[in-house]
DNA sequence: GTGTTGACGCCTA
DNA sequence: ATAGGCGCCAACA
């Protein structure tokens, strides 16, 4: 089979991000802006936001991905349901903001 | 090819 | 602490 057509072939940032957020270990979270710069692409924290928005892989942790300064950020509209899931992780969730967020920071491999 | 949007990040007032 | 703006990148209309 040839490549005629294309289907939406996923650029490597985008496998990268998706990769590094099924790499996250329980009990510990990523900011958007981290996956980004470990993806290769530091800034784009935006980007790594659409892509969970969007979705293009199913079954990763989204939830345990946030914002920067230990901000939640979203969750499709429910991000009392990611605080829940991160408290259920073993993480602390006070008004949106997780606590031990310098401590459950996941730095991929310090 | 252009423009807009989006689960962001950081700075300044 | 709150508010507003700019920059970043990728996917969609």
């Amino acid at each position: 089979m040839t490549k005629g057509s294309k289907p939406q072939a996923p650029s490597e940032f985008t496998k990268r991000v998706l990769q590094l957020v099924s790499r996250i270990p329980v009990g510990q979270v990523a900011t958007y802006g981290d996956l980004a710069e470990k993806a290769g692409r530091p800034g784009a924290a935006r980007a790594v936001g659409r892509l969970m928005a969007t979705g293009s892989r199913r079954g990763l942790p989204y939830h345990r991905v946030v914002a920067a300064s230990g901000r939640l950020g979203g969750y499709g509209g429910s991000e009392a349901l990611k605080a829940g899931l991160l408290a259920a992780e073993g993480l602390t969730v006070r008004r949106g903001r997780i606590l031990d967020f310098g401590r459950c920071r996941w730095r991929g491999q310090s």
